[in-house]
DNA sequence: GGATCCCGCCGAATGTCGTACGGCGTAACG
DNA sequence: CGTTACGCCGTACGACATTCGGCGGGATCC
């Protein structure tokens, strides 16, 4: 999976604004609007680029509060886990979650309207769960997400003309 | 801040994919294109939708290894938590950060080639820095989104007529 | 070393789309 | 019961996405 510098730049635009037109994209890198069309959708079929998305504001929809919950799930089996990984995905409240090594073996991450939300994810929801073994909760005052990921491995390709 | 069933709908369709055309986006919603055109420019203006990204798979990239790491930060001071979060946020291998209470101040989420990039993350980038006190790594198997974010309050507005 | 093949880039044409604007119906208010 | 205001709709125009054929440079093979 090589990635030259023109893929490299439309993967860094489309992560700042995934809106911006194809003409557009094709100025800022330098190459005609049908290069970077087939481009944009090579990346997409070779499963770099897996989705647009709109990005909400959790203020303003009314879920202002943040907290990472760490799980110890017990036994630590597969079919245990997966179950759990999918019947927590889908709670309203998650917005993300981490399989994760250590001490606990779920970091789950919600954002509730108030504090009282996240004591009743825990008490109300995670208990429901027979196989949930610890749960210890973390406010979360922030959450920064990075602008764009760089890809890592860079082998330039030059095939064909590079005008 | 209130957000009607139209403005959920349109939330919902953007957030799992940004780059549908707003005759769709008005067609699958019920509205003419005009009034969801409307809608979705109020969402943006009202901060409701901060930005439209480009989602790329973090394997794809050459970066399939992630790892979580607490940091504790001595002394934990607004000059000194801000400007660790400022330097923390735009390394490259960062792709996430949580400024937490409890035991640490900060949950960095990095994404690496291999599991010798967290190490090398941990004993050269972040040792760099004095004021980080204490370091616990964690590995993540898996990363989830969940697919989209549903506003929590519902204010039922009714303005104008609901055709 | 030269001819050939291949692959990616480009430019133009077409159908679709985003966007702005004017009018109207409904609901709320006095 | 008259008035106001707000949001929705339809239309028109300019811009855009998308496709297709052709071209040029690099690599390969003889």
């Amino acid at each position: 999976m090589d990635l030259d510098a023109l893929d490299r730049a439309l993967l860094r635009e489309l992560q700042t604004d995934a809106r911006r037109t194809n003409r557009d994209l094709a100025a800022s890198t330098g190459v005609s609007p049908s290069t970077s069309l087939e481009r944009v959708r090579l990346l997409r079929e070779r499963g770099v680029i897996t989705g647009y998305h709109a990005a909400v504001d959790l203020e303003a929809v009314g879920r202002p509060v943040q907290a990472l919950i760490s799980v110890r799930i017990r036994p630590p089996a597969r079919p245990v886990i997966e179950g759990f990984r999918e019947w927590a995905a889908q709670l309203p409240e998650v917005i993300g979650l981490f399989v994760t090594s250590g001490a606990h073996d779920f970091l789950i991450h919600i954002a509730v309207p108030d504090v009282n939300g996240v004591y009743a994810f825990v008490i109300d929801r995670l208990t429901e769960r027979r196989e949930v073994a610890d749960v210890q909760t973390t406010l979360a005052y922030e959450h920064v997400r990075s602008r764009h990921v760089e890809p890592a491995a860079e082998r330039p390709r030059d095939r064909g003309r590079t005008r």
